[in-house]
DNA sequence: TGTACATCAGTGAACGCGCGTTCACTGATGTAC
DNA sequence: TGTACATCAGTGAACGCGCGTTCACTGATGTAC
């Protein structure tokens, strides 16, 4: 072999890295395979020797970029006491910096309504990821025993960040994080067993 | 004149709402502005007679497609009596009508995420339809004694929509719908003044 | 009422461009002797 | 240790296609006389 045997596999996992980030920051549709090449310093062809398709690629970026975001956000979690887990994951989610830096945030935030109208391969992709994202709340709720209804409150999540990235108005912007985070803590309870 | 005075004005709303349809089934990018016209048995050279651009139309479909959106639920609302409107609100917003109707339904939840990358009047226009959408919710709120984090419970609609309609899994998806209704009623308590 | 003309909504071909994908190739490296 | 060869990750030009936009035009209608 020309190259180490990690070279290939290195050079695939900067693709489906770099892929994850613009894709969040950019779109899907926006980033072309062309584009995204260019950005690592390589040229279009080789791209075919690292996936099937564009939507292979997607797929593994969706895999990749939102599994990386999960851990991210769990292991910040686990750095806070019981009791305090759930909040300060709401917090962290509905922050600015989360709104701010899209290209290592939440995939459901940044392309969800755009994954859903993808074949069935890529919205697996994204359904097991978001499940793995429900276990990252449930994991929290559990740790400071709360119940509540954790797959309406990941919607409460998205769906406040998604509002707060749209206004262009920043006192606005920071009402939907604000508004976001009292409807997240309004919906659980301590748990009645 | 040609036609008769209301003849260009109808071309023109044909056009914008058959837009705003598309735009929220299949996305801005996807639908071209060909396909747009030939989809209602024009060609493509007449558009620009009509609109400075693309971006053009896009704002006037999220300002036209949305307010219909928003007064189809307003009126839909107003049938209930006082005591049951959020939640009536909350059961039609988060039905798998809803779900499987992005054409006619909510564009924040259909383009958000997407129109969030558009320049600034495209984002004004979403951001203002958001802002009629608010009022909507707040109404029935208003008229059921409720208090509760507005923007929240539309962060609670939006994402659980998104959610619901990304997972393709039947029985996972009306989970998300379910469960995003328990939220959004668990965030709002009785009015306390 | 009948004819000539002006209007202008809509036509359709063309523009340059970037898209996803294919393919013959190059050239640095690892391996064999 | 030194040379010849095989491998294959990455190159770069080309493919057909659809994009947003422009523009010279057509032809049905409303208006003027």
């Amino acid at each position: 072999m020309r190259y180490s045997k990690e070279h290939k596999a290195a050079t695939h996992a900067r693709i489906v890295h770099k892929a994850s980030q613009r894709f969040r920051t950019e779109g899907i549709d926006t980033v072309g395979v062309g584009s995204l090449m260019q950005s690592l310093g390589l040229t279009v062809g080789g791209f075919y020797a690292h996936f099937e398709s564009k939507e292979d690629l997607i797929a593994q970026a969706c895999r990749l970029g939102f599994s990386e975001t999960n851990a991210r956000f769990k292991a910040y979690v686990e750095t806070k006491p019981p009791g305090k887990q759930f909040a300060a994951l709401v917090d962290a989610y509905l922050s600015q910096q989360h709104r701010d830096e899209p290209d290592i945030g939440c995939f459901a935030a940044a392309t969800g309504a755009e994954l859903a109208r993808h074949p069935d391969p890529t919205r697996v992709a994204l359904a097991d990821q978001v499940d793995a994202w429900i276990g990252v709340i449930s994991l929290a709720m559990e740790n400071d025993k709360l119940d509540g209804p954790v797959r309406g409150i990941a919607g409460t999540l998205v769906g406040s960040l998604i509002l707060a990235r749209a206004t262009p108005d920043q006192a606005m912007s920071e009402a939907f994080l604000a508004s976001g985070r009292q409807a997240a803590l309004a919906s659980v309870r301590p748990r009645s067993t």
